[in-house]
DNA sequence: CCTATATAGATTTTT
DNA sequence: TCTATATAGG
């Protein structure tokens, strides 16, 4: 065993660490070391003989699993194969076991994203109504209480029926599943859905995943939801060797079904619970505590629990309003050149909001005045719209019954394929029983689909069969070539003049291709179905680079898991925290957890902002400070300078240099 | 029957 | 500011 395993730990953390056998709850408060007690802790048993590949250790997101993968490499000098998120791990073993469900669907399937999602409900819509869905909204409602429904394992048979709004969602629901099986495509909830049902129906599977998982280990338990509760139920074993860990305070997932009570009710689902505490934190400040702890105290469903801190007492809080939004990133961005003046690298600064959008600003000062950084979130890679169009042709390869997909690729460029075309050819291939891709690339064509056939669809089914010729394997030269075949840079080459993003576009398609290269080179023998798997579920986390000097820019719901020297939280202000769409009381105790995982990210500073006023679709909207800042203790915050901010002059000005790596700002005297 | 253009309408958080 | 739908042209 490697001896500096042990060292170093407290004995509450020694005794998580070397806990062997029987279920396991780790409450771990912020900062108080869990990761580092999983890490070692799976370090542990594998130095006690277990086999790494017996461990499976579940997180919520693709950057605490890697994490925790990485950890454990350096402790043991081997990586566990099975540390994922719920979902990619789920999507494993559906890999290889799906077809025995016997729903029609088989290992490879495609995974939708909400895009996906949508189209299918619209489809589903029109099918049953005859009309199109009104607008976004409408398929986005629907898909959510759908969505809803999945987590709660209430399958359509039983989905409550009553005002004649649920009676439709129960007729979709019902719809929208046939079709994705139909199309042999699953959706994220599916992934661990129909893990579970497997594993309900045939304890054959059981049995083996037993022996294949000894040990199970589950984090952020606090964000479990019915259906993540229900597969940790059936992957633990005879022997309940599950091993838990969470916050209550940190529950921030109740919008997609997030139950804290799991957490709460651990030790009574398995006797013979060994519950541990980790209150001490080793993160921050003792004025950073005290004011989290403050602001956690206002919320009354809780459980009772005080971190404590041997740490130095730091500095206060700052807290500053600005005039419009604009203000309020350049008075962050002077907080980093404080910090700068300081030599503190930006890889140690953050900055963190309630919504996507707000990056926005910040983006702009920070390429203005050259600070170098990157935004972890947003717009997905993958969700591009160029991305998603090269992707629907790979997918369609993998997966011929994807009709999301071939929907995609007739659309993407001019085909002289349109819906009506596209009804005809569906209508032919569920007829003939032929997954709809294949049809159109069967040399007898013609003669399956019957009828007169326009030039134009007979010239697009040869183009399938050329598309359909490409080699799969390696994966980096099939995505290159699919490129070509589809002549998408082309595409988007033509049509420069009317898309101003045109250029953008062809830089990510390259990129997407150097992408395809850099897995292919990290992990020769993989296929396609590997490549596509990884861009749907873990490609973004590899966009952050933890070690990269530049600050870091994300949501407050990413943040979490994340620990930064210094951090600035934007926005505190009513209307994002709470956000407006969540003032009804439960909420808002979920909005203060948010800030609350904010602030309990910092280890020396925090800096918290908000506008009174910002634009909100081009409007001027006015705003106030959150309520959340009059919880903090007034000995723990300095308020700077927001009763003065003298005219909020759009020409403040701030000019970047850089001399031996450093910068230097120059502000005029509205600073 | 398909394609290009204009116009309204939309943003919470994530796998 | 950006995207999906409505509409008219080809």
């Amino acid at each position: 065993m490697p001896s500096d395993l042990l060292d170093n730990l407290t004995e509450t953390q020694l005794e998580a660490v070397t806990h062997i056998d029987g279920p396991m709850l780790v409450v771990a408060g912020a900062g108080s070391g869990k990761t580092r007690v999983v890490t070692r802790r799976i370090a542990y048993l594998i130095s006690k003989g277990v086999w790494p590949n017996q461990i499976l250790a579940m997180t919520f997101t693709n950057k605490a699993a890697n994490e925790m993968k990485e950890r454990v490499e350096q402790l043991v000098g081997v990586a566990p194969r099975w540390v994922g998120t719920f979902h990619s791990a789920c999507a494993k073993f559906l890999r290889q076991d799906l077809e025995k469900l016997g729903d029609g669907r088989n290992g490879n399937f495609t995974i939708y994203d909400s895009s996906d999602q949508q189209s299918v409900v619209k489809a589903c819509v029109k099918e049953l109504e005859g009309t199109e869905t009104s607008g976004r909204t409408n398929a986005n409602s629907i898909l959510s209480r759908i969505s809803r429904a999945k987590c709660a394992l209430v399958p359509p048979a039983t989905f409550g029926k009553g005002t004649p709004e649920d009676d439709r969602v129960a007729r979709v629901y019902k719809a929208y599943e046939k079709s994705l099986r139909q199309m042999n495509a699953v959706d994220f909830d599916d992934l661990l859905l129909l893990t579970v049902k497997l594993l309900e129906q045939r304890s054959d599977l059981r049995d083996i995943y037993h022996s294949r998982f000894r040990y199970l280990l589950i984090d952020e338990y606090q964000d479990t939801n019915r259906l993540q509760y229900r597969l940790m139920r059936l992957l633990t074993g005879p022997k309940h060797n599950v091993h838990v860990t969470g916050d209550p305070d940190q529950s921030i997932y109740s919008w997609r079904g997030a139950d804290y009570r799991n957490i709460m009710d651990f030790a009574k689902d398995f006797e013979n619970t060994r519950v541990v505490r980790l209150e001490q934190n080793y993160r921050s400040t003792k004025t950073i505590l005290a004011a989290s702890n403050a602001l956690i105290q206002n919320n009354t469903k809780r459980f009772e629990k005080e971190l404590f801190t041997d740490n130095d007492r730091g500095v206060q809080l700052t807290v500053k309003g600005a005039d419009n939004e604009r203000m309020e990133a350049l008075h962050v961005a002077q907080g980093i050149v404080t910090l700068r003046t300081r030599r503190v690298p930006l890889s140690e600064m953050a900055i963190f909001y309630r919504t996507n959008a707000q990056s926005r600003s910040f983006e702009e000062v920070f390429m203005r005045v050259g600070v170098p950084y990157q935004i972890v979130g947003g717009v997905r890679f993958y969700e591009r719209k160029e991305i998603k169009d090269i992707l629907a042709h790979l997918t369609l390869l993998g997966n011929p019954r994807d009709v999301v997909a071939l929907k995609r690729v007739v659309g993407c460029r001019s085909t002289g394929v349109g819906d009506k075309t596209l009804a005809r050819l569906l209508a032919r291939a569920n007829e003939a029983d032929i997954p709809v891709f294949d049809l159109l690339c069967s040399s007898d064509f013609k003669e399956l689909l019957g009828g007169r056939i326009p030039r134009k669809l007979a010239n697009f089914a040869a183009w399938c069969r050329d598309l359909a010729g490409v080699p799969r394997i390696p994966v980096g030269e099939c995505v290159r070539e699919v490129l070509g075949v589809v002549g998408l840079v082309d595409v988007y080459r033509n049509k420069s003049d009317t898309d101003p993003a045109a250029e953008d576009r062809i830089e990510n398609l390259e990129a997407f291709v150097d992408r395809a290269f850099e897995f292919e080179a990290a992990r020769p023998e993989a296929t396609l179905a590997d490549f596509l798997e990884d861009v749907a579920l873990v490609a973004d986390v590899d966009a952050w680079d933890s070690s990269a000097d530049c600050l870091s820019l994300m949501t407050l719901h990413s943040s979490k898991g994340l620990e930064f020297p210094h951090v600035f939280v934007a926005g505190v202000e009513e209307g994002y925290l709470p956000h407006q769409n969540s003032e009804a009381d439960w909420a808002v105790e979920e909005e203060r957890r948010l800030l609350y995982v904010g602030i309990t990210r910092a280890q020396k500073s925090v800096m918290l902002t908000y506008a009174r006023q910002r634009y909100t679709w081009g409007r001027l909207e006015p705003r106030g400070p959150s309520r959340f800042l009059s919880e903090l203790p007034p000995e723990t915050v300095t308020y700077d300078g927001t009763e003065d901010d003298r005219n909020d002059s759009e020409d403040a000005k701030v000019d970047a240099a850089t001399d031996d790596g450093e910068l230097y700002y120059d502000y005029d005297d509205t600073w």
